[in-house]
DNA sequence: CTAATAGTGTCTTTAAGACATTATGTC
DNA sequence: GACATAATGTCTTAAAGACACTATTAG
């Protein structure tokens, strides 16, 4: 028998269905995107012979509306009724930046009864990771008062409780997110439940001091996200430009990973990533490196 | 200053703010949960003194209404307007497998705009393990017309094209879900795209037989994340008993993964991650094996 | 020569793949 | 003894950690 002409309980085929179907009799929460937009920027060099040290960014804007009114949330907005979640996402991007041509990827839907005063609000998450080369001198003299926060991550203490029948793991981890005029900071306990064969994640916000809603637990999903993937994929260098030495690369996986690296273990680990130039880096003050591009040719072998 | 006291441009604090607040503004996609129930159970033995083998299920609900009537889909429902979007998937869990002691992690949204023929709905899909033992013998002779599917997945053809500035990878991927009863097959194309900086993964679908919505592309994503974290995680041992044989426990590996496993790698891997009882099976045709339990000490060592 | 980074060599440790070998039960 | 699975041993390969060493520039 033909698709088309199925009829339900009511006698109606799908066509005569969808043309009777009220949307409106279900209560419907509003669905958002929220963007953490990660770059590794230069800082200052402390001498002229030495390398400057990269730092992490994350884009945040200053609330100038209720809720959490000058607090700092980051950027993003409504799904609108015509665009997917990605296109929205897209959107939201393009708009903060200007750039789209971004590497993105959705992260988690946040979806708690009362993670925004206003209404039922579902969001969900995304990371967008972009070299700052690309990048306009947007964010610092901008109307919208989006600016780059430095972020730093640390874990403050870790606990493991066993009971008879459960394990339970707690972490408590600091995110302070910096630039000249600002300091947030966020304390989040996350803790891991395994009773029986449940196993769910908890997290809980100690201290969310400027940063609005939950976009601290955002962060610090993002940024464990981040490293996984940093560590495991070849995301890292979509924070890079077209041209880099192999230390740069190497600082870059430090300061998004949070820890230092053996260079030659490190080069070692990237080798088939890159490819070689023959340009190479001037006026360093110490031996010039050569300059390498990425190979598209590597994906996860 | 207080931060209750902050006014905004209307001159309203933000309890004033909230009091005021329209929620009904903005057009608001409907927002579900779908469930990737997956379990793994003991076919029928070929001969006395092999061992059974195991297979890969999944539970899927037959449509009895609009759209995709008489087709198969992942169970799910409305996140209603009292409870988060874990609690609505933990609820669809307990009604399907009337089981709440459960393994679940969020999937991913699903947010195009035409993926549902009634109106906007986004579907935020949630994975759970359960160990077949724990199940009710519900689906199978039950109203809802719930039924346990196997699972294949074969991955059909692999492709890389390098253009200019763009590198396409496809991979076309089969799964077929079979029962007793119904084969339902869909056969997906996978395209991760890498042009610049961009990096965007679309699915095709270009079978689906018998499976409702985007189910097939749901299915697709979750035997993926189910295969990684089979790999890297502990997660297997949510599908089994309190007590089971290292050679049972491969074979989950096995089924998950699609692959077959050398033993003595494979005991290797998972030494630290098990506890060794006294107790032996019985009666099997064969030499007796000894039982193991988890070690719930082992996390991620 | 010195400061500073670039880049290589190699020994060790660890994990995994391949495959052979031994062990132990039922029929 | 035959069958089937259980369990271990060991050789090889590959990746990663540790750390020492050499190379090259500006000043």
């Amino acid at each position: 028998m033909n698709i088309e002409q199925l009829r339900d309980k009511q006698g109606l085929t799908e066509v005569e269905f969808l043309q009777k179907y009220d949307a409106s009799i279900y209560q419907r929460p509003s669905v958002t995107v929220d963007m953490l937009i990660f770059t590794v920027v230069d800082e200052e060099k402390e001498n002229y012979r030495k390398l400057s040290e990269k730092s992490l960014k994350l884009l945040m804007v200053k609330r100038g509306v209720h809720p959490y009114i000058g607090q700092w949330a980051l950027p993003g907005g409504f799904v609108t009724e015509n665009e997917s979640i990605d296109e929205a996402a897209l959107r939201e991007l393009k708009t903060e930046t200007n750039i789209d041509d971004v590497y993105m990827e959705q992260l988690y839907t946040w979806g708690d009864v009362n993670r925004d005063p206003r209404t039922r609000v579902i969001s969900c998450s995304y990371m967008a990771l972009v070299d700052c080369r690309s990048l306009e001198v947007k964010a610092g003299d901008d109307a919208d008062d989006a600016r780059w926060f430095n972020v730093r991550y640390s874990v403050l203490e870790e606990k493991k409780t066993m009971l008879e029948k459960d394990l339970i793991f707690e972490k408590v981890v600091k995110i302070t997110l910096s630039n000249d005029e600002d300091i947030l900071e966020a304390i989040i306990k996350v803790i891991e439940k395994y009773s029986g064969k449940t196993a769910r994640v908890e997290r809980e916000v100690i201290v969310s001091n400027g940063i609005a809603f939950d976009h601290a637990e955002m962060i610090q999903y993002a940024v464990e996200r981040l490293r996984n993937k940093v560590e495991y994929t070849d995301i890292a260098f979509n924070l890079m430009p077209e041209l880099f030495t192999l230390s740069e690369l190497q600082q870059v996986y430090e300061v998004t990973l949070g820890k230092e690296l053996l260079s030659a273990a490190f080069r070692r680990k990237i080798a088939d990533m890159v490819m070689e130039t023959n340009q190479f880096t001037k006026d360093a003050g110490h031996r010039p490196a050569k300059l390498f591009r990425f190979n598209p040719n590597w994906r996860y072998l």
